[in-house]
DNA sequence: TTGTTTTAGTTTAGGTGTCAAGTAATCTAG
DNA sequence: CTAGATTACTTGACACCTAAACTAAAACAA
């Protein structure tokens, strides 16, 4: 097999190429994620090259920057989908980075907010423009129609599995 | 903020409701990467709880059992996405759980082919079927044409990143 | 009030992930 | 034929990630 011919394989290429409906959600989900793994990987990379930041600290900034007043270690926790004794270690890093800060909450001592500083702000707006700058490029040669579509029914697939997770 | 209402809210919701078109691609690789792991977290956790299975491993294995002859370690490394430094420790630790072997190859010695051991493909399986199941249910919203437009326009994001690539 | 339960976060153990540097085998140009 | 590339894989350092057990604070209930 050519080094070329290779490059174009992988997680979903080589499934059963069946006609009958029956295999048809898993081969949706195979593409869903074989896709989002290639955006993910790339973008991962730039960040970390342009950038020296990972993926998971970008994802905590930019949750953060949309909300000024901060946020609880809990919240942030539930909106990343990650456990929350993963966001302990990570915002560590950023405090220590100078990035964010992390306050207890005085009326409810066991509650910590964590908000952006001045520098992680800053220093975020630059990241976010290139990331969005990189997504427009990966995703130009779908139409505006095309994305319509694809929100619409990755809203619909998302409402789906979340009454399924009950 | 109630617990009920916090539920809900994760990476993609919370970003400015501009009716622009101008940060669509962006909003659009936030819901495809929240829903995928949402996705993934459900599977991911039912393979360890049902299987004592990692996501990973499962990964491997679905891409050997396909593959009769097995796979050089590169070739697994690239359709998965993932780097080949991974691929080492994870297929070790499957060969010590007896679901695959591995083989030098005489002609090239630098090549090692993987594949599954009989016991691998008894308990893959199983557990392929209770994942097809799985996402079927999580699925089980969307009209088999809302899957075959979800799929052809996957199909078409991942050639457009793949064209953006290079 | 006081004992129980719940909630917020941390810690630990172990698996997964990258990158970069390293080794061994093969290829290739001269 | 042989020195320098290239290829396949491994190793080591470090970052993430989860689950489960733990601590501390607050809420609740008798």
């Amino acid at each position: 097999m050519s080094e070329q011919s290779r490059i174009w394989i992988d997680a979903e290429t080589k499934i059963t190429d069946a006609p009958e409906d029956h295999h048809e959600e898993l081969r949706l989900w195979l593409r869903l994620f074989s896709v989002t793994r290639l955006i993910e990987n790339d973008v991962r990379s730039k960040l970390q090259s342009q950038f020296d930041v990972t993926f998971p600290r970008f994802d905590i900034l930019s949750q953060l920057y949309r909300v000024p007043d901060g946020l609880i270690l809990g919240e942030l926790s539930q909106r990343l989908m990650v456990s929350p004794g993963n966001i302990t270690s990570v915002i560590k890093r950023l405090m220590e980075d100078g990035l964010i800060v992390r306050t207890q909450n005085p009326d409810d001592r066991r509650e910590n907010i964590v908000q952006m500083t001045a520098e992680g702000r800053a220093k975020f707006a630059e990241m976010a423009e290139a990331n969005e700058a990189w997504i427009r490029d990966l995703t130009k040669d779908l139409t505006p129609a095309d994305i319509r579509s694809l929100q619409a029914l990755l809203q619909k697939l998302k409402t789906s599995v979340r009454r399924a997770l009950g």
